[in-house]
This record gives C-alpha cells, sequence and structure tokens, in this order.
DNA sequence: GTGGGGTTTGAACATTGTTCAGATTCATCC
DNA sequence: GGATGAATCTGAACAATGTTCAAACCCCAC
C-alpha cells in the first residue's frame, strides 16, 4: 500500500485543493466528494482525512484562495480619475470574475458550516482584505472623520452586489425577468453612489 | 402495515410540509431528512414519496409558504405618507420577518436546485408578487413612464436586501464587524432612496 | 540490517435519498 | 355477507455519502 512520498506533504495539500477546486468549478459543489478528489489525484480517500480535519475545511482553503484571486483582480484595477467610474469598475471586475467562475463563487455561499463552529480567523481575515478594496474605492465619498460610515458603505455595497450575483448563479431571480445582473449592478452603484453625493451636500 | 386514510392525500401533504418546516425552523435546512420527517408525522419514509417527487419538491413547497408569508407580512405594513418611510418600513418588516425565521429564511438560499432542473413556474410567481411589492412601494419614485426602471429598481433593493441578510444570517460578514444587519439595511435604503431622488432631479 | 515513525490503504460504520414488492385496509359490488 | 380490486403504507433493500482506523508498507536513521 503505502509508497511514502510521492508529493510532500504541502504538495499534497496543494493536490488536494487543485483537484477539490476543478471539480467544483466543473460540476459544482454539490458534486464534491471526498472519493472524488481521492480518484482525482490517484489517492484514496482516507488520505484527505490526513492532511485536513474534515472536507469543511478543504472547503473553506478553497472558498480562502477564491476571495484571494477576486482581491488580485480588483486591486488590479487601473486607478480612474472620477471616482463613482471607479466603483462601477469595480463592481463589474467582481461580476466580470463571478462570471468566469460561477461555481466557485456560488460554493461561496452554498457552503454553511456544520452549525457550532465558527468561521476560522484567516477567513475573516481574507474577506476583510476584499472589503477594504471596496473602502479605499469609497474614500472620495467622505471626509476622513467619517471612516465609520465608509466602512458601513462598503459592507452594504459588498452585501448587495453579492445579493445580485448569487440570486442570478442560483437562477432565483433571473426567471422572474431575464434583466441581466450587470444592469442591476450597474443600477445599484449609480443609484448608491448618487445617494452618497447627495447625502453629502445635505 | 396500511392503514388507510388516518388522512386524506390533501391533509398528509399539510402533515409533511408542517413536519419539515418545524425541522428546518428548529435545526435548519441540513436538518432536514426523509427519515426525520417521517418519524415525526408517525409514517415511514416511504410515504413521503407517494406524494411528493422527491425531497426536493417539499422544499420547493416550504419555500414557497415562505414566500407567502413574507408577502403577507409586507403587504399588511399601514400606508405612510412618506415614501421613503414606506420604503424604510418595508425593509424593516423584511429584516424582522428574517430575523424571526433565520433558519427558514436561510433555506431558501442555501437550497440549491439540482443541476438539470428549473424553478418551476408557481414559484417563479410567488417571487413576483413579493417583488410586486416592492414595485408598489417605489412608484412615488418614478413616473408612469419609466415602469421599467421601478421594476428593476424593485430587484436591485430586492436582491440587495437579500445579499444583506443572507450574509448576516450564514455569519460569512458580521465576523469582520458588529455592525447589525439593520444599520446596514437601513443605510441602504436610505441611500438607495436619495440616490433616485437625485436621478429624477437631473 | 533493523527498528521505528511517517504514509497509505481498504474495509468498515452510520446516514443519506430513493425504490418497490408485497402486506394491509377500505369501498364497492354481487 | 363475502369477494374483488384499488388505494395506501411499510420495511427491506440499494447506492452513495463522510469519516474512522487497524493494519500494511516504505523509507530513513541508527
Amino acid at each position: 500500500m503505502a509508497r511514502r512520498s510521492d508529493h510532500t506533504p504541502e504538495a499534497l495539500r496543494a493536490l488536494i485543493l487543485d483537484a477539490a477546486e476543478a471539480i467544483v468549478a466543473a460540476d459544482g459543489f454539490a458534486a464534491l466528494t471526498a472519493r472524488g478528489i481521492a480518484a482525482r489525484i490517484g489517492y484514496s480517500a482516507g488520505t484527505i482525512y490526513h492532511l485536513f480535519e474534515n472536507l469543511d475545511e478543504v472547503v473553506l482553503h478553497i472558498e480562502a484562495r477564491v476571495l484571494e484571486r477576486l482581491e488580485a483582480a480588483l486591486t488590479a484595477l487601473p486607478p480612474t480619475k472620477d471616482p463613482e467610474a471607479g466603483l462601477k469598475a469595480l463592481g463589474r471586475s467582481y461580476l466580470a470574475f463571478t462570471r468566469a467562475n460561477p461555481k466557485l463563487w456560488g460554493m461561496l455561499f452554498e457552503h454553511a458550516l456544520p452549525k457550532g463552529s465558527k468561521t476560522p480567523d484567516w477567513y475573516a481575515e481574507r474577506l476583510g482584505r476584499v472589503l477594504a478594496v471596496l473602502e479605499r474605492g469609497l474614500q472620495p465619498f467622505f471626509r476622513a472623520e467619517h471612516a465609520a460610515e465608509r466602512i458601513r458603505a462598503a459592507r452594504v455595497l459588498w452585501a448587495s452586489v453579492h445579493g445580485i450575483v448569487s440570486l442570478s448563479v442560483a437562477d432565483k431571480l433571473t426567471n422572474v425577468t431575464t434583466e441581466s445582473a450587470a444592469a442591476l449592478i450597474d443600477d445599484l452603484v449609480t443609484t448608491y453612489v448618487a445617494g452618497l453625493g447627495h447625502r453629502k451636500r445635505r
């Protein structure tokens, strides 16, 4: 049986994550099984449990990777003069990312942690970095002393765009009309930003 | 075995749905099993499959019920003079509803249909009615000839509020800060509506 | 060489959705 | 009353799932 170190533990962890990610990307979160991962990398299912606590941990790690890539995509955007255009670019880039990886993205929100457990710290930290990108994009709309409101606005936008995208991916909104998610996101950002300007002027 | 008609088929369907709903409300979507439902109503698991195609159909029916109740809650709100206050009341009522039924509400979005299948027509219709309530609330902000934009705004708000609520329920946002979902929803509605006013004036 | 410790497996267990032959009961007709 | 047939219900079965773990194995250090 055992064939000691075809791969180092670290390499094996990476192999498992790559295989799991490929499965989700191709067939969705529901298709992810321990035996399926194992078959793809030529190991047995038991091996996975030596490197990860359980499948949930594997999933969390994939989610972290996805967030990491999203952050990279958002950070890579060229700076714009017009702050509103910058925010829209963020929104569209976000949408493009989810469109390019619909199954992977859907997983982030279909996957509910088991009841007792808390999201680990490193997960919250990854999410925090994505939010930070949004917070930077919102800087032109707030005075420095209103940082709390800016942070809240980032959260509102993140959650809202997430809502649009997730309903669109799950086909639970678009079947009512064929309105595209892109149009909704544009509407959201435009109108919300207009509202920010309006409020500032008060 | 068989004990013919303790309940009519319709009554049995209702029994199954009640039991399933109770399980989800108490322990979440993940705890819903055919055998669990059966045990709760004193039947065997097989019986469920005489009345429903499969568990997914049971779930869809519960979702429809939840949407129905949400629509009732939103419709029951007293009319307000101030349109913005009316929208905020809608948002808060929505949030209150989800807070009162967090597990049931979470199910609406954790539950992804099996890959091939489409959401049935009656499901889309139920969702459409909830959206219609929002569309009515948005009427004061649009001229009659801009119905398409109003409908889009309803969709944006629905999806956005859903995003906030679902992230909050899943604990994937609040662990970054303790910002409450209510504050985010208020912010969203206030700012978005301000943006609508701004745009109208252009 | 020869332990010993890390690695891997394969079989096992509990649970899941789902199916279905047969057992049971009820309504109806003769 | 008794028999017939349809509706109803069960229990056992199947395949698949996550997860565990004793054993089998291999490599490295001594």
